[in-house]
DNA sequence: CGCTCGATTGAACAGTATCAACTTATGTGG
DNA sequence: CCACATAAGTTGATACTGTTCAATCGAGCG
């Protein structure tokens, strides 16, 4: 808790794109160098936000997306009655803040999982340089498209998956995406508790916590608390593709 | 099946997005006279899909988006056993094939439930004509939020509701965007079976046709087969907002 | 008119939720 | 640094929602 003492101030200091080794996971995948110097030029502050901290709320009006530089974060949806559903969990060179665009308002709100640091990109300043810049244009549009990809295989998992088979496509998902930045396919560390890997996937903590026992107890997974590591990654694909058998 | 003797072929006709009754609803919002006369040259043609025909299949080469001009669609994802899931149902004005951007390849398929039209729109010409205009630009950017925004609805539906409530936000939903359309909002007539409505919600199709009568039971709906009437709009809305009591 | 597809309804069953007890970490203040 | 308080995780017993299987009905179409 006295990280500030420990830690520099990140909040006013600039990072350059060009420089940063998530380039090609993050917005400037593919640009000129030209290109990259632009968004140097665009993308202001690096801002850190604590562990438990929102990075933005549900209503709060958008101003800018935002790149996880280092950290972990989730989004929530809530009903008006209160209920809550995690709609995704976000790791370095992932956007955060695209819902917003639609109403100039965020409609989630964006918790940081882990101490973190994002990029701050100014949405009216992607807007006119995505004007000026074909493939940075390209690049956004497909990003926003990934997400909506993203979605439609949420919706596959909560609507037709039963409890393994969504426990076990998240943490496939979750390893090949830890893997595209360069960490073991076959060991991690979760950011996040049982109750909100069961908002995600649609089940109560318990079902979560079951289903963890159950993969170990079969011998694919090895679990202490939230370290797993992946003993037996084809049967865990497996248990996702084995449906109406 | 003899319909292309009896309606005039419309596969080679050009629409005037000027000129279409939809243009508040659909891509054209909000623009000028200048940029409505280039989005007019940019849509090609209207292309006519027969119910049950598909506008696109996943795995297909991305190379133009689709505006609902009149008819109804359903999007379906396919996992690799054949499971399938509906993930959203597009009306007059509605766009289809955003998530083609992401891969330059269609992801899910697009089939008509009723004998529809739509106007393509060929993805490289938008991207020009959106660096152009900057209200054509920031309306398709505003119109992929909003599908992102409409699918963590979607996500908050399938991971907390339970199956009374997820219909009754179904209805509220489709009645909303068909008012919005100039249509009754207390009587609709459903496009899909029963098995599509159960593949969307994340249900059977039985427990459909089951929360149907119990709906009509309680005096809520008038339900015939595919006709709808509205009884008791604010109770249905109460089933929706009722959660953990 | 008969066939097929879609819809409804019932009865038994399965999967997950709920409730509760207990254990194990995490963190705070004395 | 330890003791306590709190949060997170595990496990068991039971309840309930929705599924599955099956039979029947009705509507649309050739």
């Amino acid at each position: 808790m006295h990280e500030t003492s420990t830690t520099p101030r990140l909040d006013a200091l600039k990072v350059a794109c060009s420089a940063c080794n998530l380039r090609e996971l993050c917005l400037p995948v593919g640009l000129s160098d030209e290109e990259l110097t632009s968004l140097d030029n665009m993308i202001g502050t690096r801002r850190a936000v604590r562990r438990g901290e929102s990075l933005f709320h549900a209503g709060e009006t958008f101003a800018a997306l935002y790149a996880v530089r280092t950290g972990f974060f989730k989004t929530i949806v809530s009903a008006s009655d209160g209920r809550e559903q995690v709609t995704g969990f976000q790791m370095a060179g992932e956007l955060l803040g695209l819902d917003g665009i639609s109403t100039d308002r965020h409609s989630c709100d964006a918790i940081a999982l882990e101490d973190s640091q994002v990029c701050m990109i100014p949405y009216g300043q992607l807007e006119t340089l995505s004007r000026e810049f074909t493939l940075l244009q390209h690049q956004f549009h497909k990003i926003m498209s990934r997400e909506i990809v993203r979605d439609h295989g949420v919706m596959l998992l909560l609507g037709s998956m039963r409890a393994e088979e969504r426990l076990a496509a998240f943490l496939l998902n979750l390893t090949q995406r830890l893997q595209a930045r360069g960490f073991s396919p076959s060991a991690l560390v979760l950011r996040m508790t049982r109750e909100e890997i069961g908002s995600y996937l649609g089940l109560k903590l318990e079902t979560v916590s079951r289903t963890f026992s159950k993969f170990q107890d079969d011998g694919l997974l090895e679990v202490k608390q939230r370290d797993i590591r992946i003993l037996d990654q084809a049967a865990l694909q497996q248990v996702v593709n084995a449906a109406n058998c």
